[in-house]
RNA sequence: GCCCUGGUGGUGUAGCUCGGCCUAUCAUACAGGACUGUCACUCCUGUGACUCGGGUUCAAAUCCCGACCAGGGCGCCA
């Protein structure tokens, strides 16, 4: 490794210590005879100083003409200024430049001038170097740390389910066609059917947090084609209810981990966090119809999934009582998959539910049928054909427990809980209806 | 897929309503120059753009048609 040390280790206590610095040419200053150099690392940006008569000429003359962007190693001396930004600067004994920056830039990494999205998507590697952009991929990856080890302390264990499958025959969303070998396959839209299968298996409580395809010519500040999960299915459950308390714990547990380890994070993008209080409110669809009929003037006919308006004013009624997480149960059995357990009271509804976070969905879920015979007559029901499904049908031949999950998008999530105004914001190469690139 | 809005230097924009004073605004970036404490340094000089195709007109960045691209809304959406 190239010896050097990140910009977040230097203090003022470290003066007149001999340090070598590494990263990206952030800003570049001259004054005439002295210039200044700001070198961005992973950490942050340090002020790098030279003043004409007191560096060696080459290091003078390699630093005026590095471009902006441009990877550097700078070796120096450490000095405490109050002048320079964080209290610190280099004076340096050598600089070598890396690798030089083409110029113009196709975008601004310093953001004192703004990009449109489309722009900065296509010069992605380019605009990640925004720390404000960064730090959106270190909440995720602290999010996603978060979820796995608490899921792992719940008593859960970590599966992998295949990618390729081999039929469309879940219903609901499109799946995108591959070649495999002399057959057609498909890319997975989620490991729904292998998460219940492996329920019967005895492993008990398994997740997975992976990729996901959908084919869906969707186009919005809300859907993407390429996906990351979060998802979970437990076994023994006595209802829906006990997966919602998962929900709880996983939501928190997220949300904790990033409110203690991205304060700094968190600043840049302008966000507070506060740890939800448990247990979140839970609203049958039944009494969300009758709620948005009395306070938002809005009727919905039963029987359907709420539209996107729905869910909105849903969202702005419950952040008035205080409330930004909250679930959504029973729902219509006709408006959920196939696998969906009917209610134990009205056969019209189902064990099911979502969670919604600021008036839009991030999690779905629901207890599963179990039974055989029913399982096969929700099949047919929805006009499925029961050959399609055998192998997974097989699993509940031989001993199946009553179990139930749920599906987090970690985009939609992220999206909510940072206020992105885009969802390709939390994706570091988007996939979606017109981009395949980069 | 439907509806709405837009496309101007590398980037972000003004101008379009009401065609001509556009040899196209401003910022930033880039090139050159002055400057020893900048921190969006400042100042001087310079380079650089009307998405494409067709139409109307004496005259089109501006009006009309089409294509392509983008943004937003809806639908779709485990």
């Amino acid at each position: 490794m190239i010896e050097r040390v990140y910009s977040g280790e230097l203090s003022p206590e470290k003066d007149g210590e001999e340090v070598s610095i590494a990263g990206w040419v952030h800003e570049k200053r001259k004054l005439g005879g002295l210039l200044f150099l700001l070198v961005r690392d992973r950490d942050g940006i340090v002020q790098v100083t030279l003043p004409k008569k007191f560096v060696p000429a080459e290091v003078f003359e390699t630093a005026k003409g590095v471009s902006k962007e441009s990877v550097v190693v700078v070796k120096g001396k450490l000095q405490a200024m109050d002048k320079a930004p964080g209290g610190v600067e280099v004076i340096p004994s050598q600089i070598e430049v890396l690798s030089s920056a083409a110029s113009p830039l196709p975008l601004d990494p310093t953001g004192k001038v703004p990009a449109n999205l489309d722009t900065r998507l296509d010069h992605r590697v380019l605009d990640l170097r925004k720390p404000q952009v960064a730090a959106i991929f270190k909440i995720r990856s602290r999010a996603l740390k978060a979820a796995r080890e608490h899921l792992l302390s719940q008593g859960f264990i970590e599966v992998h389910t295949p990618r390729i499958i081999s039929t469309a025959s879940e219903g609901g969303t499109e799946l995108f066609p591959i070649s495999y070998f002399e057959r057609e396959a498909f890319l997975a839209q989620s490991p729904q059917l292998y998460k219940q299968m492996l329920m019967g298996s005895g492993l008990d409580r398994v997740f997975e947090i992976a990729t996901y395809f959908r084919a869906e010519e969707h186009d919005t500040i809300w859907h993407l084609n390429e996906i990351t999960a979060v998802d979970c299915e437990l076994a023994f459950i006595s209802g829906y209810e006990d997966v919602l308390k998962v929900i709880e714990g996983l939501i928190c547990a997220m949300i904790r981990e990033v409110k203690e380890h991205c304060s700094q994070e968190l600043e840049r993008l302008g966000v507070e966090l506060e740890v939800p209080r448990t247990p979140f409110p839970r609203l049958t669809y039944a009494e969300v119809l009758s709620l948005l009929e009395e306070e938002a003037n809005l009727k919905l006919p039963f029987g359907e999934d709420l539209t996107t308006e729905a869910e909105k004013k849903l969202g702005e009624i419950m952040h008035q009582r205080g409330h930004e997480l909250y679930f959504v149960t029973r729902f219509p059995l006709d408006a959920k998959p196939f696998y969906t357990m009917p209610d134990s009271e009205d056969p019209e509804l189902s064990a099911s539910f979502d969670l919604e976070f600021k008036g839009r969905e991030i999690i779905s879920g629901s207890q599963r049928i179990h039974d055989y015979d029913l399982l096969v007559q929700r099949i047919k029901a929805k006009g499925l054909r029961e050959q399609n499904f055998s192998s997974y049908l097989e699993a509940f031949k031989y001993g199946m427990p009553p179990h139930g999950g749920f599906g987090m998008g970690i985009e939609r999530f992220l999206m909510l809980l940072l206020d992105l105004p885009n969802i390709r914001e939390a994706v570091l190469f988007p996939r979606d209806r017109h981009r395949l690139e980069p």
